[in-house]
RNA sequence: GGCGGUGUAGCUCAGAUGGUUAGAGCAUGCGGCUCAUAUCCGCAGUGUCCGGGGUUCAAUUCCCUGCACCGCCA
């Protein structure tokens, strides 16, 4: 059977400027993506960008140019970031392309003749730059509850959804797709939330006109998020390639932040199931960041550009911090002085450090020919046992999203390799002309190429050295995970020397 | 206001269907090695396991209550 993949990041706004939180969530399903790959999955990885709204048209109307202009100048922030970070998204979808739009009128269309869509009117008040509708009742002091900044009243004609219909076919999906939120912390959020009884939902605007018109009422603009989530579809091809759409749907992983819970584990199987499509398997939502212990925003200036992280730290060592440093699903704290610790501790000391003295040892003690072990004894079981034991943590981890779980299983091989060169001590065995040394030495070897797989979804440029410095020309991207999850000796390994450290410490 | 969660070593957290010495990483102190990026390894710790009450032979682990913090909703 062939196994396939679909993941997919929110599509961002294109009014904010790229930050470490966008950098998040696209690495995180970066992450996912590759590591299906080297389990032999055909992955989808879909990301792209969200361009309409009353906030994109007013900001071109500043500059006094069209809203699409506007768009074009700022998609390339996002598509130049990803390209810096290692991306390696296969579709990229903005919703002003024309085959989004033709997928966006055709789901409306069809919603709207089963009679899930109806008009109707109300009365609310808008907070423009949060993009939020509001009751009176939840203004504070007339402001906006989140931005405190003053919304606008909005009484319109409006289409809305029969959300309210769908009360009792979420609450059996949660209950049916126990894991349909992830991590568990989130599952009570949405279960509570469709518990406490849905409210249709407006799902069309008459109050600005850069968007999709609805079929057959063009005063009406389709609401920004039933336009934005229905990308999912365009992405892998739905009207225009039903072949690819019937292969990757359903989309096994929608990553996003805790921010936009309720518009993915709500609004959106909501849709599908009116529509008729098979909701997502997974919904995955992780938390934000903060910078140097204070909230992200523009009026503290401290919102930190990615491209500047990448190039004080390097990429790999980027994408690593965000991983190891937090549960994945929890908040986290960036600061200059948590990723240099992370840098020096994990991998200038404990692995990069191994690698170094493994490779020096190798090329030392056996002239940089890994040889086919002979005689067993010491610790020599106990690492190949436990590197296949953390292996499968690992895998188990990888599974459900628990990154940081993976990451320490990882750090675990690393640690009994630390601990297996000390009590073996490989220098002694040479020395006494112990022909153990080859086992030993195989051993780790075989470790280390392992320990390189593990990490590269995290770190793929990093990994791929280690391969090289330890002899191995192919390419790390293209290995079979479960080929490579074993001792073996093969017979293409160049010979190996001496290294310049691959994760320099810094020097503070 | 309603629902849910959390509160364990200096810091970040793990953990026990209740039962002998409650754990890991980081940070701290001491010792060891020399293959290695002044890296690595070993040892040493310290804890009213949020307060109060209850159930029990036995609770930090279960129940109730209080306090603090967090999330979602109104």
């Amino acid at each position: 059977m062939d196994k396939k993949y679909y993941i997919t990041t929110p599509i961002y706004y294109i009014n904010d400027v790229p930050h470490i939180g966008h950098a998040y969530t696209t690495i995180a399903a970066d992450i996912m993506a590759r590591y299906k790959r080297l389990l032999g999955f055909r992955v989808f990885f879909l990301t792209g960008t969200d361009e309409h709204g009353q906030k994109v048209e007013k900001a071109a109307e500043a500059l006094g140019i069209h809203p699409r202009e506007h768009a074009d100048r700022m998609v390339d922030r996002f598509t130049d970031l990803w390209r810096v970070l290692n991306i390696s998204n296969t579709g990229f979808v903005r919703t002003t392309e024309e085959r989004h739009k033709k997928v966006v009128r055709h789901i409306f269309q069809k919603v709207f003749e089963k009679g899930d869509i109806y008009l109707g009117e109300y009365e609310d008040w808008y907070c423009v730059p949060c993009e939020a509708y509001y009751t009176e009742l939840q203004l504070k002091d007339g402001a906006c509850p989140d931005c405190l900044r003053k919304p606008e009243k909005l009484k319109e004609e409006s289409f809305f959804f029969k959300l309210s219909k769908y009360a009792e076919p979420l609450l059996e999906l949660l209950e049916k797709q126990k894991d349909f939120i992830l991590p568990d912390i989130r599952y009570n959020e949405v279960a509570s939330f469709v518990k406490g009884g849905l409210r249709d939902l407006s799902v069309s605007r008459t109050s600005f006109q850069w968007g999709i018109p609805v079929p057959g009422n063009e005063r009406h603009i389709i609401y920004v998020w039933f336009d934005a989530l229905t990308n999912y579809l365009t992405g892998i091809g739905f009207l225009e390639d039903m072949d690819t759409f019937n292969t990757f749907w359903p989309c096994d992983a929608h990553l996003i932040g805790k921010d936009i819970l309720r518009f993915h584990g709500v609004y959106w199987p909501s849709f599908l199931m009116s529509y008729g499509l098979t909701p997502p398997k997974h919904v995955v939502a992780h938390g934000w960041w903060t910078i140097e212990g204070q909230k992200m925003s523009k009026s503290l200036g401290n919102v930190i550009d990615p491209h500047e992280i990448v190039k004080t730290y390097g990429v790999d060592e980027f994408r690593f911090f965000l991983f190891r440093e937090v549960p994945f699903g929890l908040d986290g704290d960036f600061s200059k002085h948590a990723i240099v610790h992370r840098i020096n501790g994990d991998l200038a000391n404990d692995f990069g450090n191994l690698t170094s003295r493994s490779v020096t040892m190798i090329g030392k003690f056996l002239q940089g020919k890994i040889e086919r072990p002979e005689a067993k004894g010491g610790m020599d079981d106990f690492v190949e046992e436990n590197t296949m034991r953390l292996i499968n943590e690992y895998q188990k981890n990888m599974e459900v999203f628990a990154y940081h779980k993976a990451l320490q299983s990882i750090f675990e091989i690393v640690s009994i390799l630390n601990k297996y060169i000390d009590s073996e001590a490989p220098w002694k065995l040479a020395k006494e002309g112990n022909p153990r040394i080859k086992t030993v030495l195989y051993n780790i070897w075989n470790s280390l190429r392992i320990v390189a797989v593990l990490f590269y979804p995290f770190m793929p440029e990093r990994s791929q050295q280690i391969w090289k410095a330890i002899g191995i020309g192919r390419s790390i991207e293209k290995v079979s995970f479960d080929e490579e999850k074993r001792f073996y000796l093969p017979d293409d390994i160049a010979t190996i020397d001496k290294i310049t450290p691959i994760f320099p410490r810094i020097e503070v």
